[in-house]
DNA sequence: AAGCCTATTGGACCGGTGGACAGGGTGGGC
DNA sequence: GCCCACCCTGTCCACCGGTCCAATAGGCTT
């Protein structure tokens, strides 16, 4: 059976969230079992109290809810990793479809969202022409780009493993590969060495 | 049943698809019956037939089947409105995953791509606007904070000791504090979470 | 056919990491 | 004075992470 947390501030709407997945579990704060689908409830919202929510089950997608979607709101979801939007007060259905289209790894954003962050998102990657692309990343194989991808938000070993359906030593052999690659000597130096290009570690010397 | 039409130039792959969806049809030309799901396999990518086609069947998620995935062409295809991108050699199970996200209102791009197209959408619309701010980082005592920044360097507990002139036990305190305080498990979740953190930090003074 | 790259996995090793017990020392507020 | 937050240190231990030794298999180039 799918799994179902929802976090919200005050508690209310569980009724209608019930109705949807009548084993959801409505808690205050973040935390506890590990679900299929985190519903973020809490308002306002908070970009650190969510960032970190998300960085804290890394695989399970995060829907955020809002009593009144602004476009805002959810771009910054979407820029945190949230991989859906939508109102809180939408149809146990229309819930239902959501959760369906984020657990088979899905983006789920409302037709007008939708289409705005397509819109912009080409507009963004196709008009500049990726000047600032990771060159670290083009020299990555795909399956070693994966693991680096799983890891680099926050995955472990073994849950990147379990996402891409591999052992955890093969997550390993991969990891080591990039590590080479990238002239990084652990996974933190290669998140870092993704986001900013250049790693200044005078650390070691 | 679902119904699923695979556009496909020359044919191929058709055992593949089958497998995938037993009932599926495969046709060298768009048209005929409305499908559930309209797989679009035809190489090379053509915006034009492309943008016809999703045109021809409004309401129907279009997903883009490509021999070997290039970002620049997955986002010719988002920007014409398909809904999905993926490898044409996908395996059976992966194209019903995206099938069902789709079909379900998802947007389906595979993980790479999928933040690639996320964080492009958010930089586009948000602008240059600084998220809200010192979430983190205030939460910590200064010496947390300090181990923290070590930490999200990339350097280990043994060279953030030597550095701050602490013994590596300590190091792992403050950390530890800082865990909790952020609700992250690891250093490396720490990193994220103080990532959406404007980072100025000449903290080396 | 031979060679190379990629992907996958196994076993073993060992240092790094994080949590669970401990403390002791300082300074400020009530 | 007491309490409390902060800073610093210790030991023990389970687990994770990174690297070494392999091996098998498929695809691609020469």
């Amino acid at each position: 059976m799918t799994k179902h947390t929802f976090i919200s501030s005050k508690g209310q709407l569980q009724a209608r969230w019930k109705s949807a997945f009548p084993d959801a579990v409505v808690r205050t704060e973040p935390g506890g079992e590990r679900p299929d689908v985190l519903w973020w409830a809490r308002v306002p919202l908070n970009s650190a109290e969510l960032s970190s929510a998300i960085a804290a089950v890394p695989g399970v997608p995060v829907v955020v809810l809002s009593p009144e979607p602004v476009q805002e709101d959810a771009m910054h979801a979407i820029a945190l990793g949230a991989r859906g939007y939508c109102h809180s007060h939408a149809t146990p259905s229309m819930l239902q479809q959501v959760a369906v289209a984020v657990t088979h790894g899905g983006l789920w954003l409302g037709p007008e969202l939708m289409s705005r962050v397509m819109g912009a998102a080409s507009e963004r990657l196709l008009g500049e022409q990726a000047p600032d692309v990771d060159p670290g990343l083009d020299l990555l194989t795909p399956r070693e780009r994966a693991v680096a991808l799983e890891v680099a938000r926050g995955a472990t070993n073994k849950e990147a493993a379990r996402r891409l359906d591999i052992t955890e030593r093969t997550v390993k052999a991969h990891l080591g590969a990039a590590f080479e690659k990238l002239g990084v000597r652990d996974r933190l130096q290669l998140v870092l060495a993704l986001k900013y290009v250049p790693v200044d570690v005078d650390h070691a010397a």
